[in-house]
DNA sequence: GTCATGATTTGACCTCGATCAAATCATCCG
DNA sequence: CGGATGATTTGATCGAGGTCAAATCATGAC
């Protein structure tokens, strides 16, 4: 891991993002003041579960993996941050003790923002407050709908939504490229790899071609009944 | 559904709650002035995924249970609040729409908070805002709990795991009552009734015995073996 | 191009938990 | 107490998806 400044594309890329968007220019700086950017290679892990954390982590580039150990060493995927996304902030409100394992996937660069600063800086500015509070929201429907995802639907359905979820409402016919590896959209979904090759060339006869990482919609609604 | 007004016990167990605790009276009142007071019978729901929402609620006595709705009808729990437990708060950041059907377990009796107000209020009151944040992020964190749970243990895993959450530490030897039927337990473990009863059955030869709702633990380490 | 490495797919098998049906058990009510 | 109703358990069966092994495909290094 490598640490550098802050540099001028980096700091365009924090400001675009979800979070900052919102924010006045002079709120934002003042989050943004003392941040610090790390390089990752891919695999490595970013923080574990139960250690102690004070920063909250900006996806400036690449993807971020969050997930949960067993007993038995399986692991558990809680969620995918892509670039400009923003993670950790639960351990902000919990002792500063990560909840989950997080780990780079691809190379990854990484903001980091201390949280102690955040949070007090949230008491006194009632828009980082919100900004958190949405963040907060978002966060918890990305795993209730996870949850209610992995308890409803079949694997090949969970494809299919997550298909759908990619794709444009009223497009019918419509093409994309995965954001990752396979593997990774396995863990995603809760699948093992295999289960997922399988679900997809059980979505074939539904009309989706799946080309390497290029998906293929011909038929929405074949998907949505599926 | 009958509707009242809010009564000194009422008062006195939202007062007492992980929420309202933390905040100084004042503010607590701030909040609690125009609260309205709702009976539920067994059953009834409360609102439906998708419908606007502009209440926050607050559960006085009794039990509710959080769920999605499937195409087909089946359904998945996201989550069950006890009294004490303030839930409904993320459609405030979402449009004020629910984002999950809700309904009475036993009778119940809820608190109405104007959401809107509270958003407000949040904007002016620090401690407000911070007592959003650490419900949201409670939240959030049941939601994880749960998928990492479902997707890393087996049912009488999960059934352990749910034991010792409320025994005690450095007990061996403990008894507590369900606070609710076996019914609800299973829909929250995300078990059909049957798979929970198994996995009861399962768990005696751990030293575990259930009589009625009543669950007693001989041997905390076999437990946590599983 | 050729090879080596890693990703993905396919096949075979097996386990967990869902489902349906039936048997018990518990509770409440007259 | 006797029944009625609903909760829980038990049995039997089935299917989804995990696991392991092998085959195939893709990619980058040379």
């Amino acid at each position: 891991m490598k640490t550098l400044r802050l540099n001028t594309n980096d700091r365009a890329v924090l400001l675009g993002s979800a979070f900052f968007e919102k924010l006045p220019m002079a709120t934002s700086n003042a989050v943004l003041d003392d941040v610090v950017v790390s390089t990752h290679e891919e695999h490595d892990v970013l923080f574990a579960q139960g250690e102690p954390l004070d920063h909250v982590f900006f996806v400036l580039s690449g993807l971020v993996r969050l997930y949960r150990l067993g007993k038995d060493g399986r692991e558990a995927d809680i969620a995918v941050f892509p670039k400009g996304e923003l993670f950790g902030e639960s351990a902000m409100f919990l002792g500063n003790r990560a909840t989950a394992n997080a780990q780079a996937i691809d190379h990854a660069m990484l903001a980091r923002i201390d949280s102690r600063k955040l949070r007090r800086l949230a008491e006194q500015t009632p828009e980082i407050a919100d900004a958190l509070m949405q963040l907060l929201c978002r966060h918890a429907q990305m795993a209730e709908d996870c949850l209610a995802e992995d308890r409803l639907l079949t694997a090949p359905q969970r494809v299919a939504s997550y298909i759908l979820g990619n794709c444009p409402d009223g497009i019918t016919n419509f093409s994309f490229r995965l954001p990752f590896q396979k593997n990774v959209l396995a863990g995603k979904l809760g699948l093992a790899p295999e289960a997922l090759s399988r679900a997809f060339s059980a979505l074939r006869r539904s009309g989706v071609t799946v080309k390497g990482r290029v998906i293929e919609i011909h038929d929405r609604q074949a998907l949505e009944r599926f």
